[in-house]
RNA sequence: CGGGAAGUGGCUCAAUUUGGUAGAGCACUUGGUUUGGGACCAAGGGGUUGCAGGUUCAAAUCCUGUCUUCCCGACCA
């Protein structure tokens, strides 16, 4: 039976995902404008994330601190594209106490200038170099239009800010992020994504360039899933970041950042999720297993115990849910908060010598021997789980994945089912911008060294230059 | 920031048209019986209708303003 209080995908997306986020208490409203409250079930989520990515960039040299959610006014406006870039959405302390601040302090959109600001005293030799940070935090943009976990005006993500001695190693660096990201998303998230580099008018502002990964959802729009940014020394000069090299010369230093967020819980809903709650791959969800019993019969609930503590030994996360709840309730609470695994054990399945499982991403029940290796079992059904919800993902990807060979095409794609358009560009602004005029469809990421599909720009018809993936946003 | 819709116990909604001072289902509490896809019986608790004004003998209902949420555009993670 379908959840009662649940609007189906396929009728009304939007709703679906709100209904979503909180029939399985990921987050609720605040009396805040744009601020949510993210309830144990989403931070959860967010906690496994973190842990999962914050031991890959400590596996890759990184460390964490934490920098000052304010920023001076003065110290803000040093870097000028990045001001102009972030300046319509911050939000501006101008009282301390009651007495009204001489300089106003923003409330950090995003740390480029306090890292900077903190290097240009901390740089002095190239043996100082590279620095590796990374900060888990909030930041704040006054955003006009919100949505939970899509685009919320407080937001967590976490920032990783490095500098190097060498243009080289800065843009290693950068390669480097974006493929974590893009090994986050396929290997733990299940969800298939594509990286490639941002254009002049889609990369953040203050960089050189941006590379970026990028996901598709199940109602094809495209959902920007991690960035990372290459500054050169754009930052190191207006911040006047200046160390000594071997050779005993002064040298702007080379910066890069990198970030991921909160949204990516979004982005773990609407490539999952179904019309009975949310679904979530194995290597992310909190709670891996539900053990459900059935009864109250004493072998029933003994047997319960020790599977769960057999599961727990074995980094399994198990628990049992004897609520005084019926087991269709329990069925039901369980889909909607997307446990990966269910295992129902009653009297009938002891005198049956059985044990029932149910996957939640398929809904399939499977019956086995009870003798089973629990332990075993289990952990392969999970990584089967895993692999069957990236397969899906993908199928569903790439069925929404479309070619144009002119405006018209794209233009026909666009109004019948949004997707991820691969066309030719000619690498004009002026083609960006037309092609935005359709559905606000644009460009997601340039494609370097792909194969191209024509000659002919998608949008003018002159000399193309790139192949370019297209697609409407959220 | 433009265009549209909506705000009534925790949730979904009724009462608004034709003003007369709130009602249902679910959820919750207590006791009991149950338990293989959202259990049953009984007894309870909880709202003055987003907020602020105004009209009126009387406002959930009419008027004005404001806030919030959702949808569609412009802007952005």
């Amino acid at each position: 039976m379908k959840n009662k209080m649940i609007t189906s995908r396929d009728e009304d997306f939007a709703k679906w995902y709100t209904d979503i986020v909180r029939a399985a208490h990921l987050a609720d409203y605040s009396s805040v404008k744009g601020c949510i409250v993210i309830e144990p079930n989403g931070y959860a989520i967010w906690e496994k994330m973190q842990e999962i990515l914050d031991k890959k960039f400590k596996e890759l040299g990184h460390i964490n601190c934490q920098m000052p959610l304010l920023i001076p006014e003065s110290l803000l406006k040093k870097e000028g594209e990045l001001v102009e870039g972030f300046a319509p959405e911050v939000a501006w302390v101008t009282e301390g106490g009651e007495k009204k601040l001489e300089e106003r302090l923003c409330i950090r959109p995003t740390s480029e200038t306090m890292f900077s600001d903190y290097y240009s005293t901390h740089v002095k030799s190239y043996r100082d170099l590279p620095l590796l940070y990374n900060q888990w935090c909030n930041v704040l943009r006054w955003e006009k239009e919100t949505r939970p976990f899509l685009r919320s005006r407080e937001f967590l993500w976490q920032e990783g800010h490095t500098i190097h001695a060498t243009e080289e190693e800065a843009i290693k660096e950068t390669n480097q992020m974006v493929e974590v990201y893009r090994w986050f998303h396929n290997e733990i998230l299940a969800i298939p994504s594509i990286c490639g580099k941002k254009t002049e008018k889609e990369k953040f502002a203050g960089a050189e360039y941006t590379l970026t990964n990028e996901a598709l959802m199940y109602n094809g729009v495209a959902l920007q899933a991690g960035t990372s940014h290459y500054f050169g020394q754009k930052f190191s000069k207006a911040y006047d970041i200046k160390f000594t090299n071997q050779d005993n010369q002064e040298e702007y230093a080379y910066q890069t950042s990198w970030g991921t967020t909160t949204r990516m819980i979004g982005g773990l809903i609407m490539v999952h999720s179904d019309d009975y709650g949310l679904v979530l791959p194995p290597k992310i969800a909190p709670k891996q297993v539900v053990i459900i019993p059935i009864g109250n019969d004493e072998e029933v609930i003994n047997l319960t115990k020790k599977y769960k503590e057999l599961l727990n030994e074995n980094n399994i996360t198990a628990y049992i849910d004897d609520s005084n709840k019926s087991p269709g309730f329990k069925f039901a609470e369980a889909e909607v908060n997307g446990i990966p695994l269910r295992i129902e054990i009653g009297k009938r399945d002891l005198e049956q010598g059985k044990i029932t499982f149910t996957r939640r991403d398929t809904r399939e029940k499977i019956q086995s021997e009870i003798e089973i290796d629990i332990v075993s079992y289990v952990r392969d059904l999970l990584e089967i789980i895993q692999k069957d919800m990236y397969e899906k993902a993908k199928e569903r990807r790439d069925s929404l994945t479309f070619e144009a060979h002119n405006l018209k095409e794209m233009e026909k794609i666009l109004n019948t089912q949004p997707g991820f358009i691969h066309a030719m560009w000619c690498g004009n602004k002026e083609c960006e911008e037309k092609i935005k005029e359709i559905k606000g469809c644009k460009s997601r990421c340039v494609l370097e060294n792909a194969k191209p599909i024509d000659d002919k720009c998608v949008c003018c018809g002159k000399k193309a230059k790139e192949l370019v993936v297209w697609g409407i946003q959220y």
